[in-house]
RNA sequence: GGGAGCAUAGCUCAGCUGGUUCAGAGCAUCUGCCUUACAAGCAGAGGGUCAGGGGUUCGAAUCCCUUUGCUCCCACCA
């Protein structure tokens, strides 16, 4: 075939992503194999990729493609989050587009337009997952609100119902005004904020004192029900016992109470108590008993429980009524505050906090084994600082709230009855049978759904069981294979919404962690270290990247830049770099490809000689590759192929065999070097799956393999021998130093040379015809005597001159060699100072004295043989 | 307020149980090469008080303390 002088991945990469999947190289069914098996974090079924999932699902992808390539049975199940608030605000926003309003709908409707959306967004980022090259088992692909996944949620609901564990109560939550629902205490982020406090006066009644208080948030004096102090507080000892202060512009009036919660440091020492909408207020209100005036609609305006700013938004509110205040003097003074806000990460308006209705889980006693299998590494966390935050979390954990205010999503199965109280079923029918326990008379239609739906990560906390069913049918043949699953790649930003409660679930439902290791990714930035997003308008398309690399590019390029846990510093030239490596691969096997073979010519002896070291090459480096990945050191697995193919293979032992031009070569280097090329696309593969199955395909190494994908794992049968590669690290320092002498003195390379040598334990005599072919020598002579008219180096401890036609520079070369001297003298000194501590030949293990006395002996060489030069030449 | 982590070449980072693979890699820079696989390349070179200070040790980038600077997580005194 004949190759072109570029790799061009566009070209190929469609080609064998069809082939693969029309080989169903992916697909994955329960046999007698290992199994080995990744769940995707499934993204959000409208979302598009970003670079996160780029990192994440490249990381996945390796990890599955050298499993497949071990022999295991591989099976990596993609599939979609519903994202209940994601996509409610999205289908919500597209409507009002069309000038439809969601509050004009019925639910039904609603989910009519939110299921269409679903069909004709939802599946677009599975499809940008191909063009990575994710080799996902797709005949498997879930989505947590399909049937399966709703049933067994439903079923993990009653479960917990029935367990006691769920409850349903009044709580102050989180609220969201924009998507007006709940949301849990991991969906809020708080942010530091420039606000104002505002001084307060509150009128004592029956009095002309006025009790200054410090709040935030002024509007919320709607809804005032106490004023709190501290009992020790001085300031407000003369206070009678049932004093009582009127609330400003409202004018009710509200008692004074006395509890140790209030700061006395804190504004002037008087807390205003609205029970409705701070937590901290509302457990005064419970111990005190006082009445909690909600002043809110759902949506942050102003209710008409009061009468005044009705309608209003929360923060027109804020403004209007420190205007109001300060027109009727009873505003003391502003300052300018900072302080934490919540936000809603959703919709990324301010978090109210509000008494509503909702249904909790306890999460006590789910959070005790999950806690002890990460504790005691049953279940590994990489890297494995983690542990300590996970262990906080859980052991403070909280009760979840899982109802959602909201309709897309799976809608809570509690049913409540005509005369009062609910039932929890799987379905209306059950729902039925178990009211008419209670009430043989009742019928369907006395009986209402709870119209809100669950938490989105009620869904997703069972996905590593759910994707297999296993749930509905715990005992099905396909979990029981699959599960536990292997690895889990995921962002430590969801350790707690998705992490913690997968492993809650695992031990809850199938008494068994869900995986055996976790390993948290870092977050992609910029170049400048700013958080690629959407706003910033930082984040480049990766659709984009690989358009313009090739998807082995955007892969290399997240692979180079990554290790666990640590952010990615984001910057196209990797890119870049990929693609050239890329190349480089390409065209490596371009130059074997063109070779001509003539099995009659003897095997060079350079060709022997390189073979004999790339074989420990290899051998060496396949191990360190494995020992790299069996710590999930990624990063440095695949630098180490890099270097491997680029150095080793491309930069030395190619240039060694690599026969005149236009010469044949011999079929026996031939062969080896073809079987090395196998090797290394089968190493490399798993990381850059389209260039190495598009070389593979050509050089066909297995007839009976239809693809790489499935070819065998190289394996290192024995350990490399260490003496060959040093051995070999000597003569490319030898040739390095002819090069050197080459540059410095502008000798061509063409230009062929001599190279004379005092014979010694560390020539590397097995690879001469190595040394001469890379340093293009016509002959390499033992000497006995200096040669001062020629050119002269040393490497480790043997002597080599280069006899140099006309004069050389002999004050350049003895002022080297004098500078080397120095150097050796006192690398010598520094050894002879540890040598001749005491404490130190007695302490220091046995092997690093013997290494100080193995390097004396060197130094001392070394130095020997450069005076030696020294006097030779002058 | 509590906790965790980071600081090594211009940039991004390795450096695993303290000791010859200890000061490294890649990128960038500089020099010389369009040498018939690759200029998306080849051959070379320069560049670091391992954040500052102290300690432990025969020996510290590595362990301990401390200062400074940055990042993240948790908590939320209005």
């Amino acid at each position: 075939m004949q190759l072109a002088d570029k790799y061009s991945p566009e070209s190929i990469e469609q080609k064998w992503y069809d082939f693969w999947i029309e080989k169903n190289l992916f697909h994955s069914e329960p046999d007698g194999r290992e199994p080995y098996c990744i769940v995707i974090p499934p993204p959000n079924v409208t979302g598009m990729l970003h670079m996160g999932h780029m990192l994440n699902n490249t990381l996945q992808d390796v990890l599955m493609r050298r499993a497949r390539m071990q022999g295991k049975n591989a099976c990596w199940v993609p599939g979609t989050d519903h994202a209940s608030i994601a996509t409610e605000a999205k289908v919500v926003a597209k409507l009002k587009e069309e000038g439809i309003d969601k509050a004009s709908l019925t639910r039904e409707e609603f989910l009519r337009h939110a299921w269409e959306w679903k069909e004709k967004h939802g599946g677009i980022i599975l499809n940008q997952l191909r063009k990575l090259g994710a080799s996902c088992d797709w005949e498997r692909t879930c989505f947590t609100m399909d049937e399966a996944r709703t049933a067994g949620v439903l079923k993990v609901f009653v479960d917990l119902y029935r367990k006691g564990l769920i409850y349903r109560g009044v709580r102050m939550v989180n609220w969201d005004p924009s998507a007006k629902t709940a949301l849990s205490d991991e969906e809020v982020i708080y942010k530091e904020s420039n606000g104002k406090l505002y001084y307060l006066r509150y009128k004592l009644e029956g009095s002309e004192e006025y009790i200054v208080v410090a709040t935030t948030r002024p509007e919320t004096i709607l809804g005032d029900t106490a004023l709190c102090v501290n009992p020790n507080d001085e300031r407000y000892k003369h206070l009678k016992e049932d004093a009582r202060v009127i609330v400003p512009l409202v004018g009710r009036s509200i008692p004074i109470i006395r509890d140790e919660y209030v700061d006395v440091e804190f504004g002037t020492g008087a807390l205003k108590v609205t029970p409705a909408h701070d937590v901290n207020d509302y457990m005064l209100g419970e111990k005190y008993g006082l009445e909690s005036i909600d002043i809110f609609n759902d949506d942050g305006t102003i209710n008409d429980k009061v009468g005044l700013y009705v309608g209003v938004d929360r923060f027109d509110c804020r403004k209007q009524i420190e205007a109001d205040l300060t027109a009727a003097g009873l505003m003391e003074r502003v300052e300018p505050y900072t302080n934490n806000v919540g936000y809603s990460e959703r919709t990324g308006v301010a978090i109210e906090p509000k008494l509503s209705m909702q249904w909790f889980l306890s999460m006590e006693e789910l959070a005790k084994p999950a806690t002890k299998a990460v504790m005691e590494d049953v279940i590994s966390f990489v890297p494995a600082k983690y542990k300590n935050t996970y262990r906080h979390w859980m052991e403070n954990i909280k009760d979840w709230c899982i109802s959602r205010q909201l309709w897309w999503g799976q809608r809570i199965p509690a049913y409540y009855l005509p005369k009062g109280g609910y039932v929890v079923a799987e379905s209306a029918e059950e729902a039925l049978k178990l009211a008419q326990e209670k009430d043989a008379s009742l019928t369907m239609a006395d009986l209402r759904q709870d119209e809100d739906v669950l938490d989105t990560w009620f869904s997703s906390w069972l996905w590593p069981i759910s994707v297999f069913d296993g749930i509905r049918y715990p005992n099905n043949p396909e979990i029981e294979y699959y599960y536990p699953t292997n690895d889990l790649v995921t962002g430590p930003d969801i350790i707690f919404f998705w992490v913690a409660r997968m492993i809650m679930a695992g031990y809850e439902w199938r008494g068994e962690r869900p995986f055996k290791n976790v390993y948290f990714t870092g977050i992609v930035r910029d170049k400048l270290g700013r958080k690629m997003s959407k706003q910033l308008g930082n984040s480049p398309d990766p659709l984009d990247l690989i358009a313009k690399y090739g998807a082995d590019g955007m892969r290399v390029a997240m692979l180079m830049s990554t290790s666990a846990g640590n952010d990615v510093m984001f910057d196209e030239a990797l890119c870049e770099q990929g693609r050239n490596f890329c190349n480089k691969i390409w065209n490596a096997y371009r130059l074997i490809n063109m070779w001509e073979e003539d099995s009659t010519i003897a095997q060079p002896e350079a060709a022997k000689q390189a073979i004999a070291w790339f074989d420990e090459v290899m051998r060496e480096r396949i191990e360190r590759v494995a020992h790299d990945m069996e710590q999930y050191r990624i990063s440095e697995a695949f630098t180490e192929l890099y270097r491997l193919f680029w150095d080793d293979f491309s930069g030395w032992y190619l240039e060694i065999v690599k026969p005149a031009y236009q010469s044949p070569i011999d079929g026996e280097t031939l062969a080896c070097t073809k079987h090395y090329v196998d090797q290394l696309l089968r190493l490399l593969h798993p990381f850059m799956p389209f260039v190495t199955e598009e070389i593979w395909q050509d050089l066909k190494p297995e007839a009976d393999v239809c693809s790489i994908v499935i070819a065998r794992e190289p394996k290192a049968e024995r350990k490399a021998d260490e003496k060959i590669l040093a051995r070999f690290a000597l003569a490319e320092e030898v040739i390095t130093a002819i090069r050197n002498m080459r540059k410095q003195k502008n000798i061509a390379q063409k230009e062929v040379l001599t190279l004379r040598y005092i014979a010694d334990e560390n020539y590397p005599a097995e690879f001469e015809a190595v040394i001469t072919k890379m340093a293009n020598l016509k002959a390499v002579e033992p000497t006995t005597e200096k040669d001062p008219a020629a050119a002269a180096f040393i490497v480790k401890t043997t002597q080599y001159f280069v006899p140099m036609e006309g004069s050389i520079d002999k004050e350049a070369e003895l002022e080297k060699l004098r500078a080397d001297l120095e150097y050796a003298e006192g690398f010598l000194a520094s050894v002879m100072k540890k040598l001749s501590n005491e404490r130190f030949v007695q302490s220091a293990p046995e092997k690093v004295v013997m290494n100080e006395r193995a390097k004396q002996a060197d130094a001392e060489a070394k130095i020997a043989a450069l005076k030696a030069q020294i006097e030779a030449l002058s």
